[in-house]
DNA sequence: TTTTTAAATGACCAATCGGTCATTTTTTTT
DNA sequence: AAAAAAAATGACCGATTGGTCATTTAAAAA
């Protein structure tokens, strides 16, 4: 990697967090000058203007969640077990996976009217989510380890929305208590499916 | 009601619009002047400064969508009934009931990491939200509508976080289908749970 | 109707915003 | 080691930010 190369991943990397805590229109250059201790033209000699520096840092941030959670369900074999990690993994949103939250959460919500590029950019992540999710239901059925009849891509959709919501709750609450009603009830629904 | 809080009201309601759909970060005073026709000094007489009025239009903005759901929720009896209006209320998060979105989502993720008085605005909403729909639940079990040991606080909870996940897939995707998914579930569960 | 009080105006302020560029420093290539 | 290319700097720019205030205008109280 050129010099070049690896200050341009460092600043992306010092501004993901900053972009996913305070936002993007709520992030200043400033900020992430005093986040990477470069001068302000040195962040303009790597990227054109704040907006594809955003973007960058958003693609990180989903990268990130994204290689965190392929990562730790990796380690599980059957469909029941990676199941119950993916939930697990997400019990504690004030503990989080990725610094600031979920970024589907955080980037949908800010950009769904103000932003067509990073909406767009969203709502792929969600949607390869939620087959990510169908997916191992899918295989799951396959191994006989879920009923037949099980609507695997219905159940990730709500799977998913009952998580995004759970994450609102908790995090602005600052308790952990709701979404382990959330993961409880996920669990059972998906016992109820397995054979 | 005097010219003074007549202005003051009306600022409020032109101004609520813009932050549930801009965010509060996102939002400049040049924006409600704008809106308002009305000039810097004049806003300035109304509120001390950006964050009051912003915090009322906070308010506004869950006081109608309360108001709307209180209104609309009255024309039924039965809990089953209420319930099942209630979730039609929000089959197309796209053609919203308040400007901009549901407010909780919105200014929820927008506030959990940088504002504590509207994180707390939104924490209030959104437990009120939850013992709204425990309290038509637990009617309805002593109406002998739905079983006696259904959990309606539980079940309140995961209906709460099912539709602002619902929210936000719909506005990022710009498509009603998965709401309706949810929607079509949600119905599913609590006619499970009806005598 | 006169006096008092409140509301509205818009010029003005310092601070900050995103962004540029000539110059210097550091890498990379030769 | 010399030459060329790339990276880093920081002073500088115009525009916009939230906010103030003396002055004018309009509403409320006497």
């Amino acid at each position: 990697m050129s010099k070049g190369e690896e200050t341009k991943r460092f600043i992306i990397e010092k501004a993901a967090p900053l972009f996913n805590t305070k936002g993007i229109v709520g992030t200043a250059m400033s900020d992430i000058m005093e986040a990477t201790k470069l001068s302000k033209g040195s962040l303009y000699v790597h990227f054109e203007n704040k907006d594809i520096l955003a973007a960058s840092a958003v693609d990180y941030n989903m990268e990130l969640l994204t290689n965190i959670l392929n990562k730790r369900l990796s380690q599980y074999q059957t469909s029941k077990e990676k199941l119950f990690a993916y939930i697990d993994l997400f019990v504690d949103p004030n503990e989080s996976l990725v610094i600031g939250g979920c970024p589907m959460l955080n980037f949908g919500t800010e950009a769904d009217d103000t932003n067509e590029i990073i909406k767009n950019k969203v709502n792929k992540l969600i949607t390869k989510s939620q087959k990510f999710l169908s997916d191992i239901i899918k295989q799951g059925i396959e191994n006989k380890e879920f009923k037949s009849d099980w609507d695997n891509e219905e159940f990730a959709t709500i799977m998913f929305a009952m998580m995004e919501g759970g994450i609102l709750i908790s995090r602005v609450s600052g308790s952990k208590d709701k979404m382990r009603i959330i993961n409880a009830n996920l669990k059972k629904m998906i016992t109820a499916q397995t054979l």
